[in-house]
DNA sequence: ACCTGAACACCGTTCAAGT
DNA sequence: ACCTGAACACCGTTCAAGT
């Protein structure tokens, strides 16, 4: 006889971006989602084909998160501000979830990583802001180079790399007028 | 009655490497490991504590092999002209290894993380050649600025996450111009 | 129609027993 | 003194059996 779910995707989902959070990829585990819902591992298979589709489910919503605050980033003032702003958007966020941050800018095997149309959305804005600073025709090339900057740097602050001292938030801000200056100065 | 060891640290790690290559971290296990050595599992432990000593040994392996080359590339001609075979280096080894270069900048738990003083052998020419460009007193932050730009973008190209096509040996060269226009033009 | 325990093939790791 | 198979606690995943 049918029977209601006793769980749902969005639970799932929302579950395992908690546990994520809390124990980081190696700890977002079947079982422990499965836990976190009420329900036992097997039958998180009736909503989910795969430990790698739900890694890409959690991936998909934290990306669709940080597309909306770099949207609104990208809107504030003249270009450089605007750049600024999307940097420090993208620090904040890898501040508060430090271990969510990681899975996105993590190699994921194929059929976990989020799809192409998911990362354009938070694309967009870097891009947008890129055009403004660097022109139409340097735009692709400015954004992979701004991107490239923000998510090393940041994986490298997450992972302790910084080891040899100083003033790590002063090195955010050392990075990002250089390449504000060098956008600029740069001739064609 | 003693017997000599069927097998040495030196194998071990070396075993590792390869297998990493081929296999990429989720692959580099005690069993494989083991195997590629002629050996069972349970033995690898009369010469690694754990799988995690097993890897930061790896890392360390391969950290040694990126500052030599490193440390010749800095050598090269006007600083500008050493900025550039730093980071083609960078490149080299990153597509020749990617499994290998993957590990260097993946967030590993503490455990299995290199030691600082493995990391600085490393850091040592990269430091030198941002004095040369942006000046003693912005050393630290000019070589943070290069190494979080050179590990994020070789990370994404690695990860095929440049989905928006373009020259992305291009973008790499685009980048590159940009710090280096960056740190030259920057004010004080 | 959903949920479950048992099972299978993998892990890292320990340890008693062999040589 | 090194090596081994068996075992334990974990995985992801499948599936027959319960409701």
């Amino acid at each position: 006889m049918p029977t209601p779910s006793r769980t749902s995707l969005d639970a799932i989902v929302a579950a395992g971006r908690a546990v994520l959070a809390r124990e980081g990829i190696s700890g977002l585990t079947m079982r422990r989602v499965g836990e976190a819902v009420g329900v036992r591992a097997p039958s998180l298979y009736k909503h989910v084909p795969s430990r790698s589709a739900l890694i890409r489910l959690v991936a998909q919503d934290l990306v669709a998160d940080i597309a909306r605050q770099l949207d609104d980033a990208a809107n504030a003032g003249d270009p450089r501000q605007a750049l600024r702003a999307v940097a420090f958007t993208l620090r904040a966020f890898a501040l508060s979830d430090p271990h969510g941050f990681d899975l996105l800018f993590t190699h994921l095997p194929a059929d976990a990583a989020p799809d192409t149309s998911t990362f354009a959305s938070a694309v967009g804005p870097v891009l947008r802001v890129a055009t403004d600073l660097a022109g139409p025709d340097h735009a692709l090339d400015a954004a992979r180079t701004l991107t490239a900057w923000a998510s090393g740097f940041l994986r490298m602050e997450l992972s302790g790399d910084f080891q040899l001292g100083g003033d790590v938030p002063g090195a955010f801000e050392f990075g990002l007028q250089t390449l504000i200056a060098g956008l600029e100065c740069r001739q064609t």
